[in-house]
DNA sequence: AATAAAAATTGACCGCGGTCGACTTTTTTC
DNA sequence: GAAAAAAGTCGACCGCGGTCAATTTTTATT
Protein backbone atom coordinates (compact mmCIF):
# COMPACT_ATOMS: atom_id res chain seq x y z
CA UNK A 1 0.00 0.00 0.00
CA UNK A 2 1.61 3.13 -0.99
CA UNK A 3 -1.07 5.52 0.90
CA UNK A 4 -0.25 4.51 4.16
CA UNK A 5 2.66 7.36 4.10
CA UNK A 6 0.47 9.83 3.13
CA UNK A 7 -2.93 9.38 5.10
CA UNK A 8 -0.60 9.03 7.98
CA UNK A 9 1.28 12.38 7.85
CA UNK A 10 -2.19 13.87 7.03
CA UNK A 11 -3.13 12.77 10.52
CA UNK A 12 -0.23 13.68 12.36
CA UNK A 13 -0.38 17.29 11.32
CA UNK A 14 -4.01 17.54 12.13
CA UNK A 15 -3.38 15.90 15.21
CA UNK A 16 -0.35 19.07 16.45
CA UNK A 17 -3.02 21.12 14.98
CA UNK A 18 -5.81 20.29 17.49
CA UNK A 19 -3.18 20.10 20.06
CA UNK A 20 -1.70 23.37 19.32
CA UNK A 21 -5.47 24.89 19.01
CA UNK A 22 -6.06 23.08 22.17
CA UNK A 23 -3.03 24.31 24.28
CA UNK A 24 -2.63 27.78 22.92
CA UNK A 25 -6.28 28.62 23.76
CA UNK A 26 -5.99 26.71 27.32
CA UNK A 27 -2.16 28.38 28.36
CA UNK A 28 -1.17 30.95 25.58
CA UNK A 29 1.08 30.86 22.88
CA UNK A 30 4.30 31.38 24.88
CA UNK A 31 3.30 29.36 27.88
CA UNK A 32 2.78 25.96 25.59
CA UNK A 33 6.34 24.32 24.82
CA UNK A 34 6.70 22.13 21.85
CA UNK A 35 7.24 19.36 24.03
CA UNK A 36 4.13 19.63 26.10
CA UNK A 37 2.54 20.23 22.29
CA UNK A 38 4.11 17.22 20.88
CA UNK A 39 3.00 14.90 24.40
CA UNK A 40 -0.70 16.05 23.38
CA UNK A 41 -0.61 15.26 19.92
CA UNK A 42 1.30 11.58 21.13
CA UNK A 43 4.13 12.07 19.30
CA UNK A 44 7.89 12.90 19.99
CA UNK A 45 8.89 16.61 20.16
CA UNK A 46 11.72 16.38 17.47
CA UNK A 47 8.71 14.97 14.52
CA UNK A 48 6.92 18.61 14.97
CA UNK A 49 9.77 19.80 12.94
CA UNK A 50 9.25 17.62 10.67
CA UNK A 51 5.55 18.98 9.71
CA UNK A 52 6.45 22.18 10.50
CA UNK A 53 9.64 23.92 10.69
CA UNK A 54 9.60 26.78 13.46
CA UNK A 55 6.90 27.04 16.70
CA UNK A 56 5.26 30.25 15.21
CA UNK A 57 4.56 28.35 12.10
CA UNK A 58 2.54 26.36 13.62
CA UNK A 59 0.50 29.12 14.74
CA UNK A 60 0.61 31.06 11.29
CA UNK A 61 -0.60 27.47 10.04
CA UNK A 62 -3.80 28.30 12.00
CA UNK A 63 -4.41 32.03 10.97
CA UNK A 64 -3.88 31.02 7.87
CA UNK A 65 -6.46 27.82 8.05
CA UNK A 66 -8.79 30.78 9.24
CA UNK A 67 -8.08 33.03 6.75
CA UNK A 68 -8.41 30.75 3.72
CA UNK A 69 -11.83 29.87 5.43
CA UNK A 70 -13.23 33.31 5.63
CA UNK A 71 -12.10 34.45 2.08
CA UNK A 72 -13.90 31.50 0.64
CA UNK A 73 -16.74 32.52 2.41
CA UNK A 74 -16.71 36.08 1.39
CA UNK A 75 -15.86 34.60 -2.25
CA UNK A 76 -18.80 33.07 -1.87
CA UNK A 77 -21.03 35.59 -1.23
CA UNK A 78 -19.67 38.00 -2.89
CA UNK A 79 -22.03 40.54 -4.03
CA UNK A 80 -20.33 43.32 -5.92
CA UNK A 81 -22.85 45.45 -6.63
CA UNK A 82 -23.06 46.83 -2.87
CA UNK A 83 -21.53 49.91 -2.10
CA UNK A 84 -17.70 49.74 -2.38
CA UNK A 85 -17.04 51.44 1.14
CA UNK A 86 -19.64 49.44 2.60
CA UNK A 87 -18.69 46.40 1.00
CA UNK A 88 -14.56 47.06 2.09
CA UNK A 89 -15.64 47.57 5.77
CA UNK A 90 -17.63 44.66 5.35
CA UNK A 91 -14.38 42.65 4.16
CA UNK A 92 -11.80 44.42 6.35
CA UNK A 93 -13.92 43.82 9.46
CA UNK A 94 -14.44 40.02 9.31
CA UNK A 95 -10.83 39.81 8.77
CA UNK A 96 -10.48 42.11 12.30
CA UNK A 97 -12.82 39.55 13.86
CA UNK A 98 -10.70 36.74 13.78
CA UNK A 99 -7.89 39.33 15.52
CA UNK A 100 -9.86 40.28 18.23
CA UNK A 101 -10.76 36.83 19.13
CA UNK A 102 -7.06 36.11 20.17
CA UNK A 103 -5.53 39.39 21.01
CA UNK A 104 -2.08 37.50 21.24
CA UNK A 105 -2.65 35.18 18.13
CA UNK A 106 -3.58 38.36 16.33
CA UNK A 107 -0.49 40.55 17.40
CA UNK A 108 1.61 37.63 16.09
CA UNK A 109 0.22 37.30 13.27
CA UNK A 110 -0.44 41.00 11.63
CA UNK A 111 3.32 41.17 13.08
CA UNK A 112 4.16 38.31 10.54
CA UNK A 113 1.77 39.68 7.66
CA UNK A 114 3.19 43.19 7.34
CA UNK A 115 6.64 43.19 7.90
CA UNK A 116 7.10 38.98 7.16
CA UNK A 117 10.90 37.45 7.77
CA UNK A 118 12.77 37.23 4.98
CA UNK A 119 12.40 33.20 4.92
CA UNK A 120 8.44 33.37 4.98
CA UNK A 121 8.37 35.69 2.01
CA UNK A 122 6.83 32.95 -0.43
CA UNK A 123 4.29 31.90 1.82
CA UNK A 124 3.72 35.56 2.38
CA UNK A 125 3.52 36.19 -1.46
CA UNK A 126 0.82 33.60 -1.81
CA UNK A 127 -1.44 34.54 0.83
CA UNK A 128 -1.30 38.10 -0.49
CA UNK A 129 -2.41 36.82 -4.35
CA UNK A 130 -5.70 35.46 -2.78
CA UNK A 131 -6.22 38.54 -1.33
CA UNK A 132 -5.88 40.53 -4.64
CA UNK A 133 -7.88 37.56 -6.57
CA UNK A 134 -10.85 38.34 -4.02
CA UNK A 135 -10.79 42.41 -3.96
CA UNK A 136 -9.81 43.19 -7.25
CA UNK A 137 -12.71 42.04 -8.85
CA UNK A 138 -14.88 44.35 -6.57
CA UNK A 139 -12.59 47.28 -6.95
CA UNK A 140 -13.19 46.77 -10.90
CA UNK A 141 -16.51 46.47 -10.57
CA UNK A 142 -16.67 49.88 -8.39
CA UNK A 143 -14.09 52.10 -11.00
CA UNK A 144 -17.44 50.78 -13.40
CA UNK A 145 -19.95 52.24 -11.52
CA UNK A 146 -18.01 55.15 -11.05
CA UNK A 147 -17.31 54.62 -7.35
CA UNK A 148 -13.95 54.96 -7.75
CA UNK A 149 -11.58 57.04 -10.23
CA UNK A 150 -10.40 55.09 -13.46
CA UNK A 151 -7.02 56.55 -13.73
CA UNK A 152 -6.09 54.94 -10.78
CA UNK A 153 -3.69 51.86 -10.50
CA UNK A 154 -6.02 48.86 -8.98
CA UNK A 155 -2.67 47.70 -6.76
CA UNK A 156 -2.31 51.41 -5.44
CA UNK A 157 -6.14 51.36 -4.15
CA UNK A 158 -5.95 47.86 -2.96
CA UNK A 159 -2.91 49.09 -0.87
CA UNK A 160 -4.33 51.98 0.09
CA UNK A 161 -7.45 50.59 1.48
CA UNK A 162 -5.13 47.96 3.01
CA UNK A 163 -2.66 50.66 4.44
CA UNK A 164 -5.72 52.14 6.54
CA UNK A 165 -6.60 48.89 7.80
CA UNK A 166 -3.35 48.26 9.28
CA UNK A 167 -3.42 51.49 10.82
CA UNK A 168 -7.12 50.55 12.01
CA UNK A 169 -5.72 47.62 13.95
CA UNK A 170 -2.09 49.37 14.62
CA UNK A 171 -4.40 51.55 17.03
CA UNK A 172 -6.24 49.09 18.55
CA UNK A 173 -3.48 47.28 19.68
CA UNK A 174 -2.08 50.56 21.28
CA UNK A 175 -5.28 50.99 22.87
CA UNK A 176 -5.63 54.09 21.11
CA UNK A 177 -9.02 52.63 19.95
CA UNK A 178 -11.55 50.05 21.79
CA UNK A 179 -12.72 46.99 20.05
CA UNK A 180 -16.54 48.77 19.81
CA UNK A 181 -15.02 51.71 17.73
CA UNK A 182 -13.12 49.67 15.35
CA UNK A 183 -15.95 49.63 13.00
CA UNK A 184 -16.85 53.19 13.01
CA UNK A 185 -13.08 54.43 12.84
CA UNK A 186 -12.29 52.15 9.23
CA UNK A 187 -15.52 53.42 7.93
CA UNK A 188 -14.41 57.17 8.67
CA UNK A 189 -10.72 56.21 7.17
CA UNK A 190 -12.70 54.74 4.30
CA UNK A 191 -14.85 57.73 3.66
CA UNK A 192 -11.97 59.98 4.09
CA UNK A 193 -9.91 58.31 1.00
CA UNK A 194 -12.74 58.23 -1.36
CA UNK A 195 -13.73 62.21 -0.63
CA UNK A 196 -10.08 63.22 -0.71
CA UNK A 197 -8.73 64.55 2.38
CA UNK A 198 -8.10 68.02 0.61
CA UNK A 199 -11.15 70.35 -0.55
CA UNK A 200 -12.76 69.06 -3.82
CA UNK A 201 -14.04 71.96 -5.77
CA UNK A 202 -17.68 71.01 -5.01
CA UNK A 203 -16.75 71.82 -1.77
CA UNK A 204 -15.00 75.03 -2.35
CA UNK A 205 -18.14 77.10 -0.73
CA UNK A 206 -17.38 74.98 2.61
CA UNK A 207 -13.99 76.66 3.04
CA UNK B 1 29.62 61.84 47.22
CA UNK B 2 26.07 61.18 45.56
CA UNK B 3 26.48 61.77 42.14
CA UNK B 4 29.15 58.48 41.88
CA UNK B 5 26.32 55.80 41.53
CA UNK B 6 24.12 57.46 39.25
CA UNK B 7 27.23 59.01 36.78
CA UNK B 8 28.29 55.13 36.77
CA UNK B 9 25.35 54.17 36.06
CA UNK B 10 24.91 56.03 33.07
CA UNK B 11 28.83 54.99 31.95
CA UNK B 12 27.67 51.36 32.14
CA UNK B 13 24.21 51.79 29.66
CA UNK B 14 26.50 53.86 27.40
CA UNK B 15 29.19 51.08 27.27
CA UNK B 16 26.19 48.26 26.82
CA UNK B 17 24.65 50.42 24.11
CA UNK B 18 28.19 50.87 22.20
CA UNK B 19 29.07 47.44 22.15
CA UNK B 20 25.64 46.36 20.94
CA UNK B 21 25.80 49.26 18.36
CA UNK B 22 29.72 47.40 17.23
CA UNK B 23 28.14 43.65 17.94
CA UNK B 24 24.54 43.94 16.39
CA UNK B 25 26.34 46.12 13.37
CA UNK B 26 29.25 43.10 13.18
CA UNK B 27 27.43 40.12 13.47
CA UNK B 28 23.49 40.78 13.43
CA UNK B 29 21.00 41.06 16.06
CA UNK B 30 20.11 37.65 16.51
CA UNK B 31 23.78 35.65 15.96
CA UNK B 32 24.92 38.60 19.05
CA UNK B 33 24.50 36.47 22.34
CA UNK B 34 23.64 39.11 25.45
CA UNK B 35 26.80 36.86 27.47
CA UNK B 36 29.18 38.49 24.23
CA UNK B 37 27.35 41.74 24.94
CA UNK B 38 28.14 41.65 28.42
CA UNK B 39 31.92 40.41 27.33
CA UNK B 40 32.20 43.38 25.07
CA UNK B 41 30.88 45.90 27.64
CA UNK B 42 33.43 44.51 30.47
CA UNK B 43 30.47 43.30 32.72
CA UNK B 44 28.74 40.41 34.08
CA UNK B 45 25.92 39.05 31.94
CA UNK B 46 23.12 39.62 34.85
CA UNK B 47 24.04 43.41 35.12
CA UNK B 48 22.63 44.05 31.34
CA UNK B 49 19.55 43.10 32.85
CA UNK B 50 19.14 45.42 35.49
CA UNK B 51 19.72 48.08 32.65
CA UNK B 52 17.50 46.68 30.28
CA UNK B 53 14.37 44.23 30.71
CA UNK B 54 14.66 42.42 27.53
CA UNK B 55 17.42 41.69 24.41
CA UNK B 56 15.03 43.64 21.98
CA UNK B 57 14.93 46.02 24.12
CA UNK B 58 18.34 47.02 23.93
CA UNK B 59 17.54 47.37 20.14
CA UNK B 60 14.53 49.94 20.50
CA UNK B 61 16.73 51.94 23.29
CA UNK B 62 18.92 52.52 19.71
CA UNK B 63 16.23 52.91 17.41
CA UNK B 64 14.76 55.25 19.87
CA UNK B 65 17.74 57.30 19.98
CA UNK B 66 18.04 57.49 16.25
CA UNK B 67 14.38 58.27 16.10
CA UNK B 68 14.64 61.36 18.84
CA UNK B 69 17.51 62.48 16.61
CA UNK B 70 15.55 62.50 13.58
CA UNK B 71 12.37 64.34 15.23
CA UNK B 72 14.88 66.77 16.74
CA UNK B 73 16.20 67.45 13.08
CA UNK B 74 12.92 67.50 11.64
CA UNK B 75 11.17 70.13 14.35
CA UNK B 76 14.23 72.36 13.76
CA UNK B 77 14.13 73.18 10.31
CA UNK B 78 10.10 72.72 10.54
CA UNK B 79 8.83 75.15 7.50
CA UNK B 80 5.41 75.06 7.87
CA UNK B 81 4.47 76.59 4.82
CA UNK B 82 6.12 74.56 2.15
CA UNK B 83 3.15 72.01 0.60
CA UNK B 84 1.82 69.10 2.60
CA UNK B 85 2.50 66.91 0.28
CA UNK B 86 5.86 67.50 -0.13
CA UNK B 87 6.36 67.55 3.48
CA UNK B 88 4.85 64.66 4.44
CA UNK B 89 6.85 62.54 1.99
CA UNK B 90 9.73 64.04 2.92
CA UNK B 91 9.56 63.58 6.60
CA UNK B 92 8.21 59.90 6.25
CA UNK B 93 11.09 59.40 3.95
CA UNK B 94 13.76 60.14 6.30
CA UNK B 95 12.03 57.70 8.95
CA UNK B 96 11.88 55.42 5.95
CA UNK B 97 15.65 56.02 5.78
CA UNK B 98 16.60 54.62 8.78
CA UNK B 99 15.06 51.34 8.40
CA UNK B 100 16.48 50.68 5.14
CA UNK B 101 19.82 51.13 6.82
CA UNK B 102 19.59 47.65 8.93
CA UNK B 103 16.73 45.69 7.44
CA UNK B 104 16.61 43.40 10.22
CA UNK B 105 16.17 46.40 13.00
CA UNK B 106 13.70 47.90 10.85
CA UNK B 107 11.64 44.89 10.97
CA UNK B 108 11.72 44.55 14.46
CA UNK B 109 11.23 48.08 15.15
CA UNK B 110 8.50 48.58 12.73
CA UNK B 111 6.34 45.28 13.80
CA UNK B 112 7.15 46.49 17.26
CA UNK B 113 6.40 50.04 16.89
CA UNK B 114 2.63 48.95 14.70
CA UNK B 115 1.68 45.80 17.09
CA UNK B 116 3.43 46.31 20.44
CA UNK B 117 3.27 44.35 23.02
CA UNK B 118 1.03 45.28 26.06
CA UNK B 119 4.10 45.49 28.63
CA UNK B 120 5.48 48.34 25.85
CA UNK B 121 2.33 50.40 25.31
CA UNK B 122 3.67 53.33 27.89
CA UNK B 123 6.53 53.68 25.94
CA UNK B 124 5.36 53.23 23.24
CA UNK B 125 2.47 56.29 23.45
CA UNK B 126 5.19 58.26 24.59
CA UNK B 127 7.00 57.98 21.55
CA UNK B 128 2.96 58.54 19.51
CA UNK B 129 3.13 62.09 21.00
CA UNK B 130 6.34 63.61 20.11
CA UNK B 131 5.61 62.17 16.65
CA UNK B 132 2.01 64.24 17.38
CA UNK B 133 3.55 67.31 18.20
CA UNK B 134 5.71 67.34 15.05
CA UNK B 135 2.92 66.55 12.80
CA UNK B 136 -0.05 68.65 14.29
CA UNK B 137 1.45 71.74 13.57
CA UNK B 138 2.42 70.99 10.12
CA UNK B 139 -1.52 69.59 9.45
CA UNK B 140 -3.00 72.69 11.57
CA UNK B 141 -1.35 75.41 9.19
CA UNK B 142 -1.86 73.02 6.10
CA UNK B 143 -5.79 73.31 7.21
CA UNK B 144 -6.09 77.00 7.56
CA UNK B 145 -3.66 77.25 4.04
CA UNK B 146 -6.93 75.56 2.53
CA UNK B 147 -4.55 72.40 1.40
CA UNK B 148 -6.38 70.43 4.18
CA UNK B 149 -10.43 69.73 5.16
CA UNK B 150 -10.89 71.59 7.83
CA UNK B 151 -13.92 69.28 8.82
CA UNK B 152 -11.58 66.49 9.38
CA UNK B 153 -10.22 65.77 12.77
CA UNK B 154 -6.41 66.14 12.70
CA UNK B 155 -5.69 63.14 14.65
CA UNK B 156 -7.60 61.06 11.36
CA UNK B 157 -5.68 62.79 8.86
CA UNK B 158 -1.93 61.58 10.88
CA UNK B 159 -3.33 57.84 11.22
CA UNK B 160 -3.98 58.20 7.24
CA UNK B 161 -0.70 59.14 6.38
CA UNK B 162 0.75 56.81 8.80
CA UNK B 163 -1.41 53.90 7.82
CA UNK B 164 -0.05 54.74 3.95
CA UNK B 165 3.35 54.77 5.32
CA UNK B 166 2.60 51.84 7.17
CA UNK B 167 1.86 50.37 3.82
CA UNK B 168 4.86 51.39 1.89
CA UNK B 169 7.08 50.05 4.38
CA UNK B 170 5.36 47.12 4.60
CA UNK B 171 5.70 46.32 0.72
CA UNK B 172 9.16 47.50 0.68
CA UNK B 173 9.89 44.34 3.08
CA UNK B 174 7.84 41.99 1.37
CA UNK B 175 9.84 42.90 -1.59
CA UNK B 176 6.91 44.30 -3.50
CA UNK B 177 8.95 47.30 -4.02
CA UNK B 178 12.51 47.98 -4.02
CA UNK B 179 14.04 51.24 -2.28
CA UNK B 180 14.34 53.26 -4.83
CA UNK B 181 10.51 53.24 -5.77
CA UNK B 182 9.85 53.80 -2.26
CA UNK B 183 9.28 57.76 -2.83
CA UNK B 184 7.28 57.75 -5.67
CA UNK B 185 5.32 55.32 -4.17
CA UNK B 186 4.55 56.90 -1.15
CA UNK B 187 4.03 60.23 -2.93
CA UNK B 188 1.59 58.41 -5.44
CA UNK B 189 -0.11 56.90 -2.47
CA UNK B 190 -0.49 60.01 -0.29
CA UNK B 191 -1.87 61.88 -3.14
CA UNK B 192 -4.54 59.33 -4.03
CA UNK B 193 -5.11 60.25 -0.43
CA UNK B 194 -5.95 64.25 -0.95
CA UNK B 195 -7.35 63.96 -4.13
CA UNK B 196 -9.60 61.35 -3.28
CA UNK B 197 -10.64 57.46 -4.63
CA UNK B 198 -13.53 58.67 -6.17
CA UNK B 199 -14.23 60.80 -8.46
CA UNK B 200 -14.83 64.15 -7.36
CA UNK B 201 -17.27 66.38 -9.09
CA UNK B 202 -14.65 68.62 -10.72
CA UNK B 203 -13.39 65.67 -12.98
CA UNK B 204 -16.77 63.95 -13.89
CA UNK B 205 -16.48 65.08 -17.12
CA UNK B 206 -13.38 62.08 -17.47
CA UNK B 207 -15.34 59.53 -16.05
C1' DA C 1 9.51 -13.58 1.80
C1' DA C 2 13.92 -11.63 2.23
C1' DT C 3 16.67 -7.74 1.64
C1' DA C 4 17.92 -3.22 0.56
C1' DA C 5 16.74 1.56 0.24
C1' DA C 6 14.13 5.45 1.71
C1' DA C 7 11.52 7.95 4.83
C1' DA C 8 9.92 9.13 9.33
C1' DT C 9 10.47 9.23 14.34
C1' DT C 10 12.81 10.07 18.45
C1' DG C 11 14.89 12.12 22.66
C1' DA C 12 19.52 13.36 24.34
C1' DC C 13 21.80 17.38 23.50
C1' DC C 14 23.12 22.42 22.44
C1' DG C 15 23.06 27.39 22.92
C1' DC C 16 20.41 31.00 24.19
C1' DG C 17 17.55 34.46 26.83
C1' DG C 18 16.35 35.36 31.15
C1' DT C 19 16.26 34.56 36.63
C1' DC C 20 17.90 34.59 41.20
C1' DG C 21 20.23 34.23 45.48
C1' DA C 22 24.90 35.12 46.96
C1' DC C 23 28.17 38.62 47.01
C1' DT C 24 30.36 43.40 46.55
C1' DT C 25 30.17 48.31 46.56
C1' DT C 26 28.16 52.57 47.78
C1' DT C 27 25.41 55.39 50.78
C1' DT C 28 23.30 56.51 55.06
C1' DT C 29 23.10 56.68 60.00
C1' DC C 30 24.86 57.56 64.48
C1' DG D 1 34.88 55.91 61.00
C1' DA D 2 32.19 51.74 62.17
C1' DA D 3 27.93 49.45 61.34
C1' DA D 4 23.71 48.99 59.04
C1' DA D 5 21.03 49.59 54.98
C1' DA D 6 20.51 50.06 50.22
C1' DA D 7 21.87 49.52 45.60
C1' DG D 8 24.38 47.19 42.16
C1' DT D 9 26.93 43.15 40.25
C1' DC D 10 27.52 38.59 39.08
C1' DG D 11 27.52 33.90 36.94
C1' DA D 12 25.59 29.23 37.92
C1' DC D 13 21.33 27.72 36.76
C1' DC D 14 16.62 26.93 34.43
C1' DG D 15 13.49 26.02 30.70
C1' DC D 16 12.87 26.59 26.12
C1' DG D 17 13.23 26.25 20.94
C1' DG D 18 15.57 23.88 17.77
C1' DT D 19 19.17 20.06 15.92
C1' DC D 20 20.84 15.61 14.68
C1' DA D 21 22.73 10.92 14.81
C1' DA D 22 20.71 6.70 15.88
C1' DT D 23 16.74 3.88 15.43
C1' DT D 24 12.28 2.24 13.71
C1' DT D 25 8.86 1.96 10.13
C1' DT D 26 7.46 1.89 5.45
C1' DT D 27 8.29 1.12 0.60
C1' DA D 28 10.75 -0.82 -3.44
C1' DT D 29 13.23 -4.64 -5.45
C1' DT D 30 14.18 -9.36 -6.51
Amino acid sequence: MAGIREAKKQQTRQAIMQAAIKLFSEKGFESTSIEELAKEAGIGKGTIYSYFQTKTDILYAFCEDELANLHQELTDNADCEIPILKRMVEIYMSEFHLITENREFGRLFMQQTAFPREADLNQHLENENIYFSLLFPLLAKAQERGELRKDLDLLHITGHFYGLYLLMVSAWFTGRIPTEEAEITLETLFRQALEGLQPSSSMERFV
